[in-house]
DNA sequence: AGATGTATGTTATATTATAACAAGGAGATA
DNA sequence: TATCTCCTTGTTATAATATAACATACATCT
């Protein structure tokens, strides 16, 4: 049997994966985060974390403003907002700038500055860990300047989109 | 006479710099830019690239137009977007995403995917070149993703700025 | 029950950006 | 010179994103 070659993976949002135990893993961390900081976790939090978990798709605020009318929550801007925010803060999700637009964090529990691939066919976006990233921050602080925070967001296209286009 | 050791810049915007030459010669790119392009040079592109040159200082598009009124120039959104527009494809200007605020082009000519450093207490921004920043892009494309582009914001403290938190 | 703190709800508005169409002006050409 | 074409600028309206400020509800502790 032969060895497998070592690969580079950008993430397994662009992959086949085990959704329904990659959702439930997430909330279930979400969950005990939420229990160890004695954070409340209510339906409305729950439901938001839901929606972003939901295809790894990332959701604009106005969106889950829709998706929480439709499920009987209220949805005037701020209360998407805040629990937005709070899932930030909390490291469950990220704010993607160049779509505006929210997703759930893919190896939450730890703060870190996220890398972010962003298929700009698809708008599938994947959460890659730093090291695999090519870049080093250590190396970005300079002689004139404190790094404290990175955006980083690489634009292309995923391997889907990719053989689509060559077609 | 000794040598002096070698030293990372994050760039002349957090330094001293002979910023009337710095004016002058980036005004005289684009201007040669727009000839060898045949583009027009008009007042207003003009007016707009000044703004930005004059302190390095990111501006937003509203604050542009309040400028652009006081020069006497019209000022509904429009116009300055399309303005910035014509800069950013020229390569003359970029866009600020952390800030939604747009600088000029600290190396203008080719078109690149530009690293900035953004200080976080004075707002004032540093566009590095990509072998300084401690990326490589090449190693960011991976098997899953072809990188065709790359938004790329440090946020921290500039020198001046850390002195005065250290205080 | 009352006090406190946090979450949610509501109203209004700020900020950033674009769509769609009209008018003006420079240069080419008949 | 007239008019055609192309590009720039001007105008009106509105879309999209986000926050401020304040009111209410609800849980938990006492």
């Amino acid at each position: 049997m032969k060895k497998e070659p070592p690969q580079k993976y950008a993430s397994k949002i662009f992959k086949k994966h085990n959704h329904n135990a990659c959702f439930n893993d997430s909330m279930k961390a979400f969950q005990k985060h939420c229990v160890q900081k004695n954070l409340k976790l209510t339906p409305l939090r729950s439901k938001v974390f839901e929606f972003l978990l939901r295809d790894h798709q990332p959701l604009g605020a106005y969106q889950i403003l829709d998706m929480l009318r439709d499920s009987g929550f209220a949805s005037t801007p701020p209360i998407a907002y805040r629990v937005l925010d709070f899932l930030i803060e909390q490291g469950f999700a990220h704010k993607i700038k160049r779509l505006n637009a929210f997703v759930a964090c893919s190896h939450p529990g730890s703060t870190h500055s996220p890398t972010f691939m962003i298929c700009r066919k698809c708008d599938k976006v994947a959460e890659i860990d730093e090291k695999d990233s090519g870049i080093d921050l250590k190396k970005a602080t300079s002689f004139d300047f404190k790094v404290e925070e990175a955006v980083i967001e690489f634009i292309g296209l995923c391997t889907s989109c990719v053989t689509v286009e060559a077609t």
